[in-house]
DNA sequence: TAGAATCGTCAATGTGGTTGTCGAAAAGGT
DNA sequence: ACCTTTTCGACAACCACATTGACGATTCTA
């Protein structure tokens, strides 16, 4: 208004971000806590992503984290806590303990997928189909390619 | 609904949108480490700026990071301990401490704005001003509207 | 086969968050 | 003025998530 050019000013683009990103995550995690998942937590949500369907050992899941295999183990213990992973002996090699998503692991998984899918198309309802894909594109042009290394916790503190 | 027109994964847009705020968080840090503010973390860039000028009481600043008055004043000794903020005695009331900005806090703010002007600056230039108008109208139109509340840390994990 | 690398675990530590409790000080109602 | 309620800052105990360093056991490799 008061502005000739009407920009935002720089700070309040990764503020913006945040409550996009922020939003999604919470809405995807009021429907998984109304479709029988309340324990879990956004840093959980990104382990099992993480983990996949195949599995993965806890140095593994450290590498794809961005973590210490250490840290990487202590999720995974969280995890089988709450019924979402079991550890199997890998009968190759003595050393190796795969964490596996039990069913209800990938119960969990495939609810995030649809209910990603379902925000994903209100924002195309709300924005237009053409601005979203405008904003993903941008988005993509920004950021580091292979950006699909989930670290987020433990990042902000430092 | 298929996706003839090559629509991204509904998984990937808190995806991206995560990335650009970490990517601009990340080269702001970059920025301020090389600036002589090297011990600054995330967290403490939005705590610093909920402080702000005028200063606030541990209690005042929890409101405002969203976590309790505890939690804030924990983050306020660790923003003394590192020269950031001082605590001051309020002279009209003997139960109040207010966190003031240090010269050396105040410093950290200018940069980091002055650096977030920069960095959007990137961006139109690469996008264009307009593509980045869009895209921040957007994503105001997708968030919460006084979404000026800076609680990033502790979400996460809940 | 000896040496190096990897796996999972234990231990100690740092940071940031949470309740709950407490005394001191301020504010408010009668 | 007085008593009650609220607020402030602090302390204590605890949890979540990360770190580094060390360790025995196992596997790989030169």
């Amino acid at each position: 208004m008061s502005d000739p050019t009407g920009d935002e000013p720089g700070f309040a683009l990764p503020l913006l971000l945040f409550a996009g990103f922020r939003t999604l995550i919470d809405r995807l995690h009021a429907e998984l806590a109304a479709q029988g998942h309340p324990d879990l937590r956004p840093a959980h949500g990104f382990a099992l992503q993480a983990i996949g369907r195949a599995g993965a050992t806890a140095s593994e899941l450290g590498r794809r984290l961005g973590v210490s295999k250490q840290a990487a183990g202590k999720t995974a213990d969280r995890l089988e806590a709450l019924g979402y992973v079991e550890r199997v002996d890998d009968s190759h090699d003595a050393r190796r303990k795969v964490v596996r998503l039990t069913p209800r692991g990938v119960d969990a998984l495939v609810r995030s997928a649809q209910i990603f899918e379902e925000l994903r198309a209100e924002w195309a309802a709300a924005l237009g189909a053409q601005r979203l894909r405008d904003m993903e594109a941008g988005l993509r042009a920004m950021t580091p390619g292979n950006f699909f290394r989930l670290d987020a916790p433990g990042w902000f503190t430092g």
